[in-house]
DNA sequence: CATTATTGGTGAAATATTTCACTAGTAATG
DNA sequence: CATTACTAGTGAAATATTTCACCAATAATG
């Protein structure tokens, strides 16, 4: 069966919800309230959790826990995965100690940058290296994510190199565009094209009044 | 007429990639090609430029120039808007001095954190304030788009404020949602979340095999 | 100058997605 | 213990979105 973006992405929102109840130690939590949390209706909610899941008990709603259990099985986000960044200056290097991404599952396992300057200087509790090093240490640390924070000029590079050396997913944080071979997993989180979407969607709401 | 967001997102990306094209000093550009640009198909970008624009030349396909002002007009995107950023840790002040913003569009005219700490020691070119002035300031300036990157227990607090001053745009980096009214866009750009997407579709698409 | 090839525009068809209406189950209530 | 109220599951309807097929325009070609 086939799941769309849409609901693959909501599904990963009601996770990130589930394992905020988690931590407060709440047990039970209706598809309404998990529509609410994630901006979308219960209906929507509903349907998509029964793609994968089964058997909230009626009247009381879904169990956090098992719920969280199942949908982190069928999606593969119950266990840690590990991920590398390219690109340590201030928006990789930001990215290198983010601590949320330790607590929702995945673990950042090296960084890398091409200038040797930048390896030296650099302040973090995580392994760098060069990028020269991209191959040998995805494949030795089995990196499954590659995060691409290097100006755009060299993000094709980066992600051709970050191919090569096997991993299955590519997020790409550079404006430019990538293309990748269509078995790896890529996505691209333009902060300039979220601003642009904000300011379009303001003055799409003005020009409604 | 109403635009979906899917449309909209696809806009601001074709718009980004005219801009590329118009540094390049490209003059014409073809459906197909702005399709492959932003991941998408022909038609889609036919009708979706076709909602907002009027006339490429046949046979010859869009005139990057007049394509990008119209588009550009039509959803706000041609004249600088202002922005500011509330939260000043490793992501906030790479965000500070995102030099891409500038490029696009976008001026980060202010930064704001609750710690006079680190008000004091950061090493930047904009101007930065305490948390208790972004009512004073971004009324001053102008602020149009507030920026919220501080820890997930104060966002709400710092989205209340943000519009309070006025703002018409929220991008919000941190995990927790955040709940606004509903005449302000909102904008969660959640990276725990694009991680998890990623790992949900590498496993979906091992499992297809 | 006629023919051909290429491109955008657009209504219609096809597809995908969301919403709805209804069912069934179960806990709470009196 | 019967009734009520609330909740998830789900097929069908409604809606939205994408794709397609075809037209019109125009530049290139011979």
């Amino acid at each position: 069966m086939d799941l769309s973006d849409n609901t693959i992405e909501r599904i990963c929102k009601i996770f990130g919800y589930l394992n905020f109840l988690e931590r407060s130690e709440t047990k039970l939590v209706s598809s309404r309230e998990l529509a609410k949390a994630i901006g979308s209706t219960e209906y929507t909610v509903r349907k998509d959790i029964s793609f994968l899941a089964v058997g909230g008990y009626t009247r009381k709603g879904y169990e956090v826990k098992s719920l969280k259990q199942e949908l982190g099985n069928k999606l593969n986000l119950n266990k840690k995965r590990k991920a590398c960044i390219v690109g340590l200056g201030r928006l990789g290097s930001a990215l290198l100690d983010y601590e949320k991404f330790q607590e929702d599952g995945f673990e950042i396992v090296a960084g890398f940058d091409c200038s040797i300057n930048k390896l030296e200087r650099i302040q973090t509790q995580i392994d760098v290296f060069s990028d020269n090093d991209i191959k040998e240490i995805v494949c030795l640390r089995e990196i499954e994510v590659g995060i691409i924070a290097v100006p755009p000029q060299s993000a094709q590079d980066v992600a051709d190199k970050l191919i090569g050396a096997g991993v299955t997913g590519i997020l790409n944080f550079s404006t430019q565009k990538v293309i990748v071979s269509s078995n790896v997993i890529y996505l691209n989180l333009d902060f300039t094209n979220a601003l642009r979407f904000i300011a379009a969607k303001v003055m799409i709401q003005k020009a409604k009044k």
